[in-house]
DNA sequence: TCACTTGCGTGAACGCCGTTAACTCGCTAA
DNA sequence: TTAGCGAGTTAACGGCGTTCACGCAAGTGA
């Protein structure tokens, strides 16, 4: 079953459907984005777009997984931009990399690590997004992987770690990770990403305003002590 | 000017609606609390609801503000069930008090820590929720104060921190605590508190989920760290 | 006591929104 | 060539925030 004509078309028509989303969130906000709007401004009628998409939230979820790719690829380029033999400066662009985005593309970001949104349960299975977001995930997760294959960074023995989260960590190693790694080095990549993404929203949804107008050396500031928990060679920001 | 007969009145109707929108949030979502629905629920029409505030926005951001004195006298609850010598607990009651809540106030939680709604700018000044919260802030912060009052924890010297971040510290000590202190003990706060709201925040919008199911033992572990940054003699949690 | 003000509430209406249903029209595949 | 399908339309429903004109009762001053 070749690609025909038809549906050429349809996916332009999708793809412009996304775009044109994309650019009502980035200029007038989340709330914006409606089914009516996006029509508007194709110059279509709003019923038009159920030929798309089964309703307003799985284009939002759709949109969603389109922000979570484009993330992934800047992350990869800012990874790819330090030397390949620099894991620790691979690291550390990752991370600001991460707080770079953010702060570029608030709306964006609180549309993917925001609170969920009602009707677009996070737990749908099978879903573009939330394979979107596994992608993305994977790119933090192969780092911190690469760097415990080099760097053999310090972690708590198996029967150090809390007996509650053994389970847990055991579950996420097999099921998904699915590399044969010590359950500690898990929990320390779980530490890192808590407080990473933790102060980047914090950051991001100026839950830090009532105290600071420029938040950054406070996120350089975490940056090192994760650098120093991992053993990286700490490395000031370029800019 | 005595409280006239309608002033009580009117206190009250203010006080049901507040109660019947924090209801249909709790049962129904955010995305519930209408005038329409509060309006129902009262046997009211919605424009009478303007009578008592200005706007929808408006109606949710006293909610916001009532939730946040809520919170706040939960925590202090929390802290005042630790015995009065014992300041370490205090702080540690304090802290999974607040984890505690936010889990079993989730949709509530959003309101006050998710992504700042649109159309409620969280720049608004002299405004009630604003108050509220800012009466929450000083819960943990007056903890922080005395924390460093009695126990010296190590802090950062003057002139080892972040010369972007010395400013922006001495303003708020300046105007906002108003108390005579090193301005490390205000960079140790501030990360304190990124690293308990941020994880927190996290658990709460299920942004582990992808790992974990009961996130509990990693934020003891946060806990546990943080804790260990102030010098605090750590108790594990009683439940 | 009587007129008057003031405040609370209603109903109708406007323009948004998501969504559904019935319909048209042109391309495409048999 | 023709039947059918896919993409788009218009009209409509119910719900939303909000405004406006109006009624009505409680309080107020003479």
């Amino acid at each position: 079953m070749a690609e025909t004509r038809r549906d050429r078309l349809r996916a332009a028509t999708v793809r412009e459907i996304s775009d044109t989303a994309r650019r009502i969130l980035v200029d007038e906000g989340p709330e914006a984005v409606t089914l009516r709007a996006i029509a508007r401004e194709m110059g279509m009628t709003a019923p038009a777009l159920y030929r798309y998409f089964d309703s307003h939230g799985e284009l939002l979820r759709h949109l969603i997984g389109d922000i979570f790719t484009e993330l992934t690829t800047a992350l990869h380029a800012d990874i790819s931009a330090v030397p390949e033999g620099d894991i620790s400066g691979k690291f550390l662009a990752a991370s600001r990399g991460f707080r770079r985005w953010a702060l570029a593309h608030r709306r964006e970001y609180a549309l993917l690590f925001g609170a969920p949104l009602p009707g677009l349960g996070h737990k749908e299975q099978a879903d573009f997004a939330e394979e979107c977001a596994r992608t993305f995930g994977w790119t933090f997760l192969t780092l911190f992987l690469e760097l415990w294959q080099k760097r053999r960074f310090p972690v708590p023995a198996d029967d150090e770690i809390d007996p509650a989260l053994v389970g847990q960590l055991r579950r996420y190693r097999d099921e998904v990770i699915q590399v044969d790694l010590p359950l500690g080095v898990i929990q320390r990549f779980l530490q890192c990403w808590v407080r990473l993404q933790g102060g980047v929203s914090l950051e991001v949804f100026g839950h830090l305003d009532f105290a600071l107008e420029d938040p950054g050396p406070i996120f350089e500031l975490m940056v090192r002590e994760i650098g120093a928990m991992l053993g990286l060679t700490y490395a000031p920001p370029a800019s």
